[in-house]
DNA sequence: TTAGTATTCAAGAGAATTCTTGAATACTTT
DNA sequence: AAAGTATTCAAGAATTCTCTTGAATACTAA
C-alpha cells in the first residue's frame, strides 16, 4: 500500500518464484512423476519409458520433454534411440521429498498403499539398520529383484541380482540356510513383494527391505554399480 | 503388450502417483510458493499473507485452500482472523530443496538473480562456517532484519533484531567496532541487502549471510525463539 | 540413395487452473 | 440481538494442461 514498494522495486522477485513454480508444475503429474521414478532407477529410452508406465509414445515423449524444459531430465541420442535420465541426484533427492511429505501428510497414502498391500502378503520387514547387522552376522542374503540394468546402474552392496522373472529358474542360487531379504526400487514398489511371496511358497525364509537404492544413499550409506560387482 | 500385465492387476499404483502429483501441483504456481515461503518464517493471518503477497484476499484465500487441501498448511481460528502456518517442517524441507534444484539445474536463476542482484550493491558474503568462527571470536555481530514476528518464531542464536524499517533510529545499538552481519530469510531475500546498505553508508563494517533460518537448521544447527532470546 | 527406425511435432477437443467480482458465512464486539 | 470484522464461496472468462491422431523429423543400415 505504500509507495515504498514501487521505489525500490524489488526487481522480479515474482519471476524468481515463477522460476521455481516451473520445478513443481514440471513433476505436478503423475505420469512425469512415474518417469521421474523409472529414471530414478536409471536411464531408459522413450519407448522403455512408455511401455513400463503405459502411455503411449507421443504421450511419454511429450510428458519428457516437459521434464526436459524443467532440466530435470536430460536426453541422449543413442544409435536409434534417445536415452533419457535425471538431470543430477539432487532431483531423485526431490522426489524422495514429495513421498515423504505424501506419505507424511495425506493419511490418505497410507489407506492407499493398504489397499495396495492388501491383495498381497505381507512380509516380515527389515530396516535398513537391521539388514546391516544381519549381512555382517552373514545371517542373510541381500537379493535385488529389479530388472538388471537397474541393478547394473546402481544397487545395494552385496547385493546378489536376480530379477523377478528369471527367480523361478535360479531358485537354487539362493541358500535355504538364510533370511532372504528381497529388495526393489522401494516403498511402493511391488517387484520385492512378488519376489518374497515366490520364495515364500518355495519354503524359504524370506524378509522384505522398504528401502530401495536411493533411500539406502540417502540414509549415508554407499551404493555399487556394475562394474564393482 | 502381454497379458501378465492384467493377471496381476498392480492395484492402482496409479492412484499414489496421482496422490503425490497433488503434492507437486498444490506448489506449482508462483504465487503458493510465495505464500508458502512467507510462512516457512512464521504462521501469518489471511490478510497479512494478502498484503505481503500482493494479491487479493478472495485470491489468497483461495490459493491457501488449495495449500490446505494438500495439507501443506493447517489453519487455526483465532478470535478475528484465521492464522496459516506450515503443516510440517517437511514442507519447509521440500520447499527448500526446490529452491536447491532451481538453483542448481536452470542457469536462469542465477541470471535472474544476477539481474536482481545487480540493482543492489554486493556485499562481502559470510558462510555459516565463517560466521560461527566469526560469533566465536567475537569479531561480528549478527543482526536479523526480518519483522519482529518472524524474529520471535525463530532466529539464530544470538542474533540481535532491528526489523529493516526500524534500522534508521535503532543504529546505535550497533557496534562500529565489529562486522555487522546481516541476514534475513534466506538467499532470495532482499531485505539483509537494504539493511547492508544503509549500514554501509552510515561508516559500518557489514556483511551479509546469504542463508536463512532454515538453511542454518537444515546445515545442523539449531535455532532460538522469542523466549530465550 | 533408399528404406526403416525411434522420436518429435502440430492441431484440436475436453478438462483443469487462475483471477475477478459480488455475495455469503462465521465469528466478535457492543 | 445488531453491527462489524475477516474469510470463504460461487460463477464465469481467459488461459493452460493433457491426450489423441496423423504427419514430419532425424537418424541408421543396406
Amino acid at each position: 500500500m505504500t509507495i515504498s514498494e514501487k521505489k525500490q522495486p524489488p526487481a522480479n522477485k515474482q519471476d524468481l518464484y515463477r522460476l521455481f513454480a516451473r520445478i513443481a508444475a514440471a513433476m505436478a503429474n503423475p505420469h512425469r512423476l512415474e518417469l521421474l521414478d523409472l529414471l530414478a532407477q536409471g536411464a531408459r529410452t522413450v519407448e522403455e519409458l512408455a511401455r513400463e508406465s503405459n502411455l503411449s509414445i507421443a504421450n511419454a515423449s511429450q510428458h519428457l520433454q516437459r521434464l526436459k524444459r524443467a532440466r530435470l531430465v536430460i536426453d541422449e541420442r543413442q544409435g536409434f534411440y534417445i536415452r533419457y535420465r535425471i538431470a543430477d541426484p539432487l532431483v531423485t533427492h526431490l522426489w524422495l521429498e514429495i513421498r515423504a511429505v505424501a506419505s507424511q501428510q495425506l493419511t490418505e497414502v497410507s489407506v492407499t498403499l493398504d489397499a495396495y498391500r492388501a491383495q498381497r502378503h505381507e512380509f516380515k520387514r527389515v530396516s535398513v539398520e537391521d539388514l546391516r547387522t544381519r549381512l555382517e552376522k552373514g545371517t542373510a542374503v541381500l537379493l535385488d529383484v529389479r530388472p538388471s540394468a537397474e541393478y547394473a546402474a546402481s544397487h545395494l552392496p552385496s547385493a546378489l541380482s536376480i530379477p523377478l522373472e528369471e527367480l523361478d529358474r535360479r531358485l537354487s542360487e539362493l541358500p535355504h540356510s538364510r533370511t532372504v531379504v528381497a529388495y526393489c526400487r522401494g516403498p511402493y514398489c511391488v517387484l520385492a513383494d512378488q519376489a518374497a511371496e515366490k520364495l515364500q511358497r518355495k519354503g524359504f525364509r524370506v524378509a522384505r527391505l522398504e528401502e530401495g537404492v536411493h533411500e539406502w544413499q540417502q540414509a549415508g550409506y554407499s551404493l555399487a554399480s556394475a562394474r564393482e560387482a
